[in-house]
DNA sequence: GCCTTATATCTCAGTAGTAAGATTATCCAG
DNA sequence: CTGGATAATCTTACTACTGAGATATAAGGC
């Protein structure tokens, strides 16, 4: 992502009604209207968040993926690759691929398992570590201003729903990502 | 996405703690421990419906985006390929390209603008609006059974949060896409 | 111990998208 | 009506990932 405006489309455009043959819209499902709605909302407020949290990622040179590894590090000490992987859910190739670049930049390194032999833990190599403990306060900020359309309270209200529906949700059928 | 076993991590692995040097993980900021924490579930629950949707979705050959277009032209009748794009979240080229893909399919088909020579309409053809007609109702059920993990009552209460939420988001800076 | 099955990572070809810029059309001030 | 700025779409080159299979190790029943 690159320097961009801010605001794309600050006004709507006025645009005469549209007059091209439509064939009537279809009757909306009204059995799961609500339901439908919640997802819209749901997905929508995501993208909303996530987009600030991108484009200030990006200013340092990651993707969203390199930067949950990143993240998963430093807060939770080495961790094996598939516990990152699922973590940040990415393809098993995307995970080796992901660990690869970020070691590349030098800010990874991966670390036998003394249990298992096929394992690697990744560890943040002391760059690493040096580089989030500069830039993620200020990345904690920028998610915390972007949340700011709700209240303290809604946000408390909101992160409980929000944990109860996301789990129950990843336990009907979880997909998983391979 | 394809066919894969429903459940692939049904138990969490036992395994032997960490023996690995860990240089002590970092202390969270707990100036915005709450505000991350939002930030957190939200993204996991989205992930967690969006699951559910893509791996319907891909049941029928289609990628998220086209799903989204086909919806998009389905609730709403004939849409301005700038007014999808917004919608769906997707590039300039994006959109190019994923109206050319629905082309092929025979799903779709671009109509002038009448007011505006730049612009073209999106529309469904016949077959694109019969498909709908017989998937869309399963795939809200899917959707619907993703949400299950909430009380209706509880699901209204999000909804409303998610939808002050998104637009606060949005509003703040919205990065736009392209 | 041996064989089967499962797990962890890696390899590599393929793809759905993005970014930047080109093209064409519109709008508006002068 | 002309010129410049804006807007809508398309083109092209590129990239971050996915998916399927390969390899190596582990674990458990016999």
């Amino acid at each position: 992502m690159s320097p961009r405006p801010l605001l794309k489309h600050a006004g709507k455009a006025v645009r005469p009604a549209r007059t091209v043959a439509s064939p009537a819209p279809a009757a909306v499902d009204e059995r799961y209207a609500e339901e439908l709605k919640l997802w819209v909302v749901l997905s929508r407020a995501a993208a909303a968040v996530g987009q600030h949290s991108e484009r200030d990622i990006a200013r340092h040179g990651f993707t969203s993926a390199e930067f949950g590894i990143l993240e998963a590090l430093y807060h939770k000490g080495p961790l094996l690759l598939g516990d990152i992987q699922r973590r940040i859910l990415v393809s098993s190739g995307g995970i080796t691929f992901l660990v690869d670049r970020l070691t590349d930049k030098g800010l990874v390194a991966r670390e036998a398992c003394p249990n298992d032999r096929r394992a690697r833990y990744a560890v943040l190599t002391p760059a690493g570590r040096t580089l989030m403990k500069r830039i993620f306060p200020d990345h904690a900020e920028v998610i915390a201003r972007a949340l700011t359309g709700l209240t303290r309270e809604q946000r408390r209200a909101a992160t409980r729903l929000l944990r109860d529906l996301g789990r129950a949700a990843a336990g009907v059928a979880a997909p998983g990502t391979d």
